[in-house]
DNA sequence: ATGCTGACTATGT
DNA sequence: TACATAGCCAGCA
C-alpha cells in the first residue's frame, strides 16, 4: 500500500471513465452505458455523465463523442451552450443525425476490438 | 445523518 | 411515440 492509496475510489472511476472515452475514435461514438460497461461499471451510466460534466474546458478528452442510448445528445439541465457545441463538434467529424435527429447508432457506435474490456 | 439532484437506462403502460 | 418509474450512486447542503 503506497502514498496512491490516498486517492478515493471515485476519483479512480472517473479515470477509468475518461481512459475510456480517450479510445472513442473520430467519427464514432459511445453510450454513457457503453463507456460504463467498458470501464468496469456497469449499471452506472449516470456516474459517466457526472465524470463528463466535471471535465472542465482545457481537457482534451473527447467527451462529445459521447451520447445517450437512443442516439440523442442528452440534454443539459442548466441549458448552456455544451449540447450545441456537441452536435457542432460531431457534425464535424461527419456524424450524421437522421431527420428525427437521432444519431443511428447501427452505423456509428464505436465498437472497440474484443481484445480491450477496460480493466477486470 | 438525510434528502435531493443529475450529460443515464431498461421496462412498463 | 410519449411519459412514468425504479435502479443507480457521488456530491453537496
Amino acid at each position: 500500500m503506497g502514498i496512491l492509496e490516498v486517492v478515493p475510489a471515485r476519483a479512480v472511476s472517473r479515470q477509468r471513465i475518461y481512459a475510456v472515452v480517450a479510445r472513442i475514435p473520430r467519427g464514432r461514438v459511445a453510450t454513457y452505458g457503453q463507456v460504463a460497461l467498458l470501464a468496469g461499471l456497469p449499471g452506472q451510466a449516470r456516474q459517466v455523465g457526472y465524470a463528463l460534466a466535471a471535465l472542465d474546458d482545457s481537457s482534451r478528452i473527447p467527451w462529445h463523442r459521447v451520447v445517450n442510448a437512443q442516439g440523442r445528445i442528452s440534454a443539459r439541465r442548466d441549458g448552456g451552450p455544451a449540447a450545441r457545441v456537441q452536435h457542432l463538434l460531431l457534425a464535424r467529424e461527419r456524424v450524421g443525425f437522421g431527420s428525427d435527429g437521432r444519431i443511428p447508432l447501427e452505423r456509428f457506435r464505436w465498437r472497440p476490438r474484443a481484445s480491450f474490456r477496460g480493466r477486470p
